[in-house]
DNA sequence: TTGAAAGCGCTAACAG
DNA sequence: CTGTTAGCGCTTTCAA
């Protein structure tokens, strides 16, 4: 038989080619350390053994895997959605491979993630951890590490800026006649949303917005709708949600109950994912750029992972800055005139 | 300085806690082979250096990896979404680790990413694949495999039977009094398209209904609300469709239109998605358990990947059902009476 | 119960 | 240009 069951390995194809492990090895990292006829050799023996190398043992001899992680607070969220599509897709062009990771939107379980996935990756993406900075500046000293989402002091960061669109959009529905506009807040435990609170509450100030506030409340659409009595009540004419999904369950809720959005009150949210065009009407929301947040992130790790040996904390931690922009759709209208 | 910057080795820990590498080894692995003062030694030592054994250098030795591999072919979809989550989960409690991998809709870019993933995994799991039975049959051949939606001969394979539950959809159809219906079809280029085209058309011929058809189309909602000037002039008083985002399309574009659904026109979808709850009104649907399909493949996987040494093909292929099921929301009704 | 030694498959000096 | 040698970090016989 000359076929054996065993996988070939690059033995196998040195004595076929009738020379050393490595000039094989040479042969296909660099081939213009070995002459042509060797290589030819080699290639050939290579070609009739179906010998592929075998990225586990390349991986320990040269230190790095040539793996990349992306760890994320709920990959079935379709805010990342498409960060996850397009890192996955840019890592394979780069001819690496991608783990995810999914917490599960818990710390706890971010930590024993970022553990197991540490020592398999060459770099580390976590888009909007929840963990402690002090947490991540930890994974960072060990692998290239970067944060998509906001800054983390001594940590390479992608920072998504939305404060000027927040304060725009006060604005314009300040000017759309709206002075009681209704805040539902996110989740409690999300760094995001205490930040997106802090935004909201001083540009309503300064514009002498009566901000009426609600929330903390997860991150579904069911918060949305729960808030619908409430907020008629209070006389608010216009909403901002903390995200596309609460936004989207308001403006359910509100048709639902007869209502016209943006007839009888304008809504807006924030992240422009997939929900906001399935909305009817469309939503006017805030784009967060989280795709380009990610390619950007793995632009900075591949950068590093390329470099000869495995050096930690080899990433400055620079800050990168990238601005959301208002997507105008249709539930923002003029205030209703009192009848 | 005690604390070296080197991740440590099990070489440090043995010598801190003045054994052999073998007995670390043992500790960690099978700890009922070694004294209990040993044990607590290295367990000491291995705290006190924050050692945690190189997966990588494990899996040389032990000759598998513990990974495992997901290829499918649109992560962003969101029929997709569920499976992803549930079996990254699952994969993270056996203690392993998924590489996904998201094909564009392409067969040959399956193949490519197939090849790269299998010398890195223990286990592959290809969701709705594309390629050739031929392809998938190779893959199989080299790492063990599991086919999750349709049966591919020779190959571990999930079923998702939707026949019986697309043919009680017409049933009831017919029973709510309509006798001509629409079938929006799928993408040319799926499997699944060609089989539930086959399924309606033979349900239709035995009910005596009469089905109009559109298609083929690309999975998308403006596929669905294309159709609609057509539909509404065939007489068609119901439609089937793909799935569940065709379906959406056309249910926003029917009542974009000014028409009521179901009072108009009936729709169901397929898939059960989380657009089909998003829908206004909720959409009636077929429910795929893909996320259960997936779990099933993985559970499948784990049980060969745990023996001992890595052998090829041992997973016979032998192929397991699961069946869908109707889930009655609001947009089907009784056939609208004449005027 | 434990250690020494060989090996998993590949790479990287270092001579030649 | 090429072979030899010595690892990468861990597991696993095989003896003791």
């Amino acid at each position: 038989m000359t076929s054996s069951s065993r996988t070939p390995t690059i033995k196998d194809v040195a004595a076929r080619a009738a020379v050393s492990a490595s000039t094989v090895s040479r042969a296909f990292s660099r081939p213009d350390m070995v002459a042509e006829a060797a290589y030819q050799r080699v290639m050939k023996a290579a070609e009739e053994l179906g010998y592929q190398p075998n990225p586990l043992a390349r991986s320990l001899a040269l230190r790095r895997t040539g793996n990349v992680g992306l760890i994320l607070p709920d990959i079935a969220n379709p805010y990342f959605t498409p960060l996850v599509k397009q890192v996955q897709r840019r890592t394979r062009a780069l001819g690496r491979s991608l783990l995810v990771a999914d917490t599960d939107q818990s710390d706890v379980v971010e930590n024993e993630l970022a553990e197991a996935l540490i020592p398999q990756v060459d770099g580390l993406i976590m888009a909007s951890p929840r963990s402690h900075p002090e947490a991540l500046r930890g994974f960072a000293a060990r692998v290239p590490t970067v944060v998509v989402g906001f800054p983390v002091e001594g940590v390479r960061s992608v920072i998504l800026r939305t404060r000027p669109q927040m304060t725009e959009t006060l604005t314009r529905l300040k000017h759309l006649n709206h002075d009681q506009v209704a805040w539902l807040r996110g989740p409690r435990e999300a760094a995001v949303a205490d930040e997106r609170d802090r935004f909201m509450r001083s540009a309503a100030e300064e514009l002498g917005i009566s901000l009426l506030e609600w929330g903390p409340m997860p991150i579904a659409q069911e918060s949305g709708a729960a808030v619908v009595d409430e907020l008629l009540e209070s006389g608010a004419t216009a909403a901002v949600a903390f995200n596309d999904q609460i936004a989207f369950g308001l403006v359910t809720e509100l048709r639902h109950r007869g209502l016209g959005v943006p007839g009888d009150v304008s809504v807006i949210g924030i992240d422009d994912s997939i929900l906001s065009r399935l909305c009817v009407p469309a939503l006017t929301t805030i784009r967060v750029p989280i795709a380009s947040g990610g390619l950007e992130a793995l632009e900075a790790l591949d950068a590093v992972m390329n470099l000869p040996e495995r050096r930690i904390a080899s990433l400055r931690p620079v800050h990168t800055v990238i601005s959301s922009e208002i997507v105008d759709r249709a539930t923002v209208a003029v205030r209703k005139v009192q009848r």
